[in-house]
RNA sequence: GGGCGGUUAGCUCAGUUGGCUAGAGCGCCUCGCUUACACCGAGGAGGUCGUUGGUUCAAGUCCAUCACCGCCCACCA
């Protein structure tokens, strides 16, 4: 349990955030304070989190996203939740490989020359130093996660949930396997998905051929790929193009190869580009695939699986693309049938893992046909089962989701989930989660397993339900599941929100969440993207070292939903590690009056003589609101905001300079409403700064508890009459100081004369607040400060030219007041209490008015 | 090419359903080491809310247009 201490004096001038949060950390560990249980008869709030690649260290926006999550977490469990908070990491099977492939490239070697075996243990190794990283890095965070319930996607249990899905997609008749054109990667040897497709502008050179036509005649066709004709095997033209119409049906000649190329007419080809006609490779484009498919075009592979050409004969052959491409335009020119080149600025797809360009090809893959889990997805968005917060991206996922084809799921990396299916010597198939020993056709017990692996989005998209047991019935996927909450960046909303809300309708029978949160991204300070490679990141763990983790947290809700990316601010970090300062030192001042061990402590205060007591409280009531309504609503800069401002500009700003002589001199009642204030905004401040507030919670009398276990703050002390009153205050000293310092007068001392209207608690706070003696009549002589009818002023013309300022400033407030309130039409179909609001305003700034006046008189 | 978001103080950002006398943090200027805090306090300067129109008694807030910036989808070679 904690130690207990309420002694200020213990207490070190200055936050050192590095002195407690690890301690912290570590005691709500060791009391099981993040453990879920399923069987808690308390309501059940669950999340997963999403498994970050074991691809290297956290980067800012897991920082950020982390902090999201914990703050959600931490509030649920004050509120009453049973809340199970659920760490993981994911192998990424194609980002690792990349990882691991460059660092041996480093070495010298390749994955190759090393082997299937060594490389096994060199990424096992890997993910153990990796992953312990992260973690730490989310401890650090002050993550509330349940390390007993730690997922990884390699685990066995895991491995298991993912093979039983693809046995069940595979019985629904939804997997399949085909040859069709794919993204593929030269580099990595294995194709990948559309959306793992990066798409960049290149600058390129646009060709116009000519193809001669047999019986005579030719015509031009434009690319930007040359090297892709020597797998041509027709032309195409638009059929509403006049130019080419006596053209269709006649048989174009491949130049350097021979070949014979029916020209046909399809509706794909835009006439206005480059000449109108077409060269189609089927075998290596995706648009002329599906002209050839009309057509019955042949479909000839002309590249290898490294990208190098595949044309046995030609002297091209075995070339890498560009080095043919020069080749092929030099023999072209040659021959007289390169007609002109144009510069061309395009977008070239590349691999966004390991960025080589893609080529396309046909290739034998596995397929998963999305019709009816697409189908599904769409009935339960339509039945209102998913609220994206902020609204407009669930547009983005139902805009890709209706625009879905089959999802090629298979990959030919080293690494990742194998693909369950096993080949006997008789050619049967056979399809099992577990290994089988035999086929189950004919009893061959001579089995192969297929050598394809799964894309690493088919496993995470299991993640909500495959890491609470699935496919086993187990306690914590009947008290978790559905789970509540699911925070990510953009880019992966059809990547991976859209697959597990469809994964989980298919073998759940219930979407995996509720809510889907998208945070903004963190950019560079000059706005670029945050890359290790740009040399544009920030580590996470360097502001936490300097700043804290409170304060790298609080900084990160403040942004996290921006409607626009935010660029990196330090200063603002910087500005939420002094805000922990200032809590610090509120606390340590009310810790540091004298009996405060025995003050009635919590306690709603039943005496409400003194009217700054009754205002802060009703101040806190207004604040907790806020901060509650952010975090139900997503906005959490509402609710740091709100904590922000009641924090330093009310309570220390206000009450506690109004209240030192009190707290000095012991006043119970003060010291009582001190505590309360201090007790709620540390609840309500909790789940963003966890770290800060369980030390200064700790320090106030007779907490036995954790305040992470604690209750969530409801104060329901609403005083307006205070408020307005304070109000006066505020305004009278705000004026007293103004004057003072225009007048190059001290901060303190004098002599002040209220107006007779100004009540006794006003009266007595403006003095204390703003250091000057009240007087009933101000003296002739000596006295710095004076005041008429409740307004200061500096009987010995001091001031003058403040006065002169407020003057402007109103008569120029008033003229725009009274112009508006002598519209007919304003008073016809304005509100009347926005038309009494603003006859008040004019009030209030004629009598102001009057007030400077009489000073000069 | 389609869609979405953004353009508010020197910088980074807030501004809920139109009522704003437009805010915060940082930075800047002037004071002040007053027994919580110099990681501080007090005072102050600084914005015709990207453009041009429109709707309205009233527009940073709604509509339209244009201009930039960013993102997401999209297989015109």
């Amino acid at each position: 349990m904690k130690h207990a201490q309420t002694l200020n004096s213990e207490m070190p001038k200055a936050f050192d955030p590095l002195a407690i949060e690890a301690g912290w950390y570590a005691r709500w560990e060791a009391d099981g304070l993040f453990i879920a249980d399923p069987a808690s008869d308390q309501p059940k709030f669950a999340m997963c989190f999403p498994p970050p690649n074991i691809t290297g260290e956290l980067h800012m926006g897991h920082a950020l996203q982390a902090a999201v999550y914990d703050l959600i977490a931490r509030y649920k469990r004050m509120t009453g939740y049973e809340v199970l908070f659920l760490p993981g990491y994911d192998h990424a099977a194609i980002a690792t490989q990349n990882v691991i492939e460059k660092q041996l490239a480093r070495e010298g070697t390749t994955k190759e020359e090393l082997g299937r075996d060594h490389f096994n243990a060199r990424v096992d190794a890997w993910y153990e130093e990796v992953g312990a990283q992260i973690i730490n890095q989310l401890r650090l965070l002050g993550a509330s996660m349940d390390w007993t319930r730690l997922r990884f996607t390699m685990d066995a249990r895991y491995v298991r949930a993912v093979t039983t899905a693809f046995v069940e997609f595979y019985k629904h008749g939804w997997i399949y396997r085909a040859p069709r054109i794919v993204n593929w990667c030269p580099h990595d040897r294995s194709a990948i998905s559309d959306l793992e497709v990066e798409w960049r502008e290149h600058q390129d050179t646009l060709y116009f051929v000519k193809y001669p036509i047999e019986g005579g005649g030719d015509l031009t066709i434009a690319t930007v790929r040359p090297e892709t004709m020597l797998a041509d095997t027709g032309v195409a033209v638009n059929p509403a193009d006049g130019r080419y119409r006596n053209l269709v049906g006649k048989t174009a000649v491949l130049p350097l190869v021979g070949r014979k190329l029916p020209i046909v007419a399809d509706d794909a080809v835009e006439t206005a580009f480059g000449t109108g006609a077409l060269k189609v490779t089927p075998g290596h484009d995706p648009t002329d695939y599906e002209i050839g498919q009309r057509h019955g075009l042949e479909i000839v592979n002309g590249m290898n699986l490294d990208g190098s050409m595949n044309v046995p004969g030609l002297p091209y052959d075995g070339l890498g693309a560009l080095e043919a491409r020069a080749r092929i335009v030099a023999d072209l020119k040659e021959q007289g049938l390169l007609v002109r080149e144009e510069p061309y600025t395009h977008e070239v797809g590349h691999c966004d893992r390991c960025h080589a360009v893609i080529e396309p090809l046909i290739s034998e893959q596995w397929w998963l046909r999305m019709e009816e889990l697409r189908d599904h997805a769409l009935a339960a968005s339509e039945a209102g089962k998913v609220r994206w917060h902020p609204e407009r991206y669930e547009r983005t996922y139902l805009d890709w989701l209706r625009g879905l084809r089959d999802w090629n799921i298979g990959r030919q990396l080293w690494l990742g989930h194998r693909v369950p299916v096993f080949y006997c010597a008789n050619g049967h198939t056979t399809v099992s989660v577990e290994p089988p020993s035999n086929c189950d056709e004919c009893g061959n017990a001579e089995l192969t397993q297929d050598p394809d692996v799964l894309d690493t989005w088919f496993s995470s998209a299991l993640w909500p339900f495959a890491t609470l047991g699935w496919p086993d019935q187990t306690e914590d996927l009947k008290a978790f599941y559905p789970t509540d909450i699911n925070c990510t960046a953009r880019e992966i909303i059809n990547l991976w929100v859209s697959r597990m809300i469809m994964t989980g309708l298919e073998f759940m029978g219930d979407v995996p969440f509720s809510d889907v949160v998208i945070h903004c991204v963190v950019q560079a300070p000059d706005g670029r993207r945050m890359s290790k490679s740009l040399g544009t990141g920030v580590d996470p763990r360097d502001l936490m070292s300097k700043y804290g983790a409170d304060a790298l947290r609080a900084w990160a809700t403040s942004v996290a939903m921006s409607s626009q990316d935010v660029r990196f601010d330090e200063s603002r970090v910087e500005g939420y590690r002094r805000f922990c300062n200032k809590l610090w030192n509120a606390t340590r001042l009310v810790l540091g009056s004298p009996g405060v061990d025995s003050a009635d402590s919590p306690g709603i205060v039943e005496r409400h003589e003194h009217l700054e007591d009754r205002w802060i409280l009703s101040r806190l009531s207004y604040a907790a609101d806020a901060v509650t309504a952010g975090i139900e609503r997503f906005t959490f800069q509402d609710s740091i905001n709100a904590a922000y401002s009641f924090a330093w500009n009310e309570f220390c700003d206000w009450y506690l300079e109004a209240v030192k002589d009190r707290l000095r001199e012991g006043d119970a009642v003060a010291q009582d409403v001190a505590f309360q204030c201090l007790d709620t905004l540390l609840r309500f401040l909790h789940p963003f700064m966890p770290f800060v507030t369980e030390e200064l919670w700790s320090r106030l009398p007779r907490r036995e508890d954790y305040l992470m276990r604690n209750s969530w703050p409801e104060p329901q002390f609403v005083d307006p009459g205070a408020e307005e009153e304070f109000q006066e205050v505020m305004a009278i000293v705000e004026e007293v100081r103004g004057h003072r310092q225009a007048a190059g007068a001290p901060p303190r001392g004098g002599k002040l004369r209220l107006d007779g209207s100004v009540n006794h608690s006003i009266a007595r706070l403006v003095a204390r607040l703003a250091h000057v003696d009240l007087v009933d009549a101000p003296e002739a002589r000596g006295t710095p400060l004076a005041v008429v009818a409740g307004r200061v002023a500096f009987p010995s013309g001091a001031g003058d030219a403040r006065r002169e300022k407020e003057r402007k400033r109103l008569e120029d407030d008033l003229a725009r007041i009274e112009a508006r309130l002598e519209s007919s039409d304003f008073q016809e179909k304005a509100p009347p209490e926005v038309v009494k609001n603003l006859e008040e305003r004019a009030t209030a700034a004629r009598e102001a008015l009057n007030r400077l006046a009489d000073q000069d008189s």
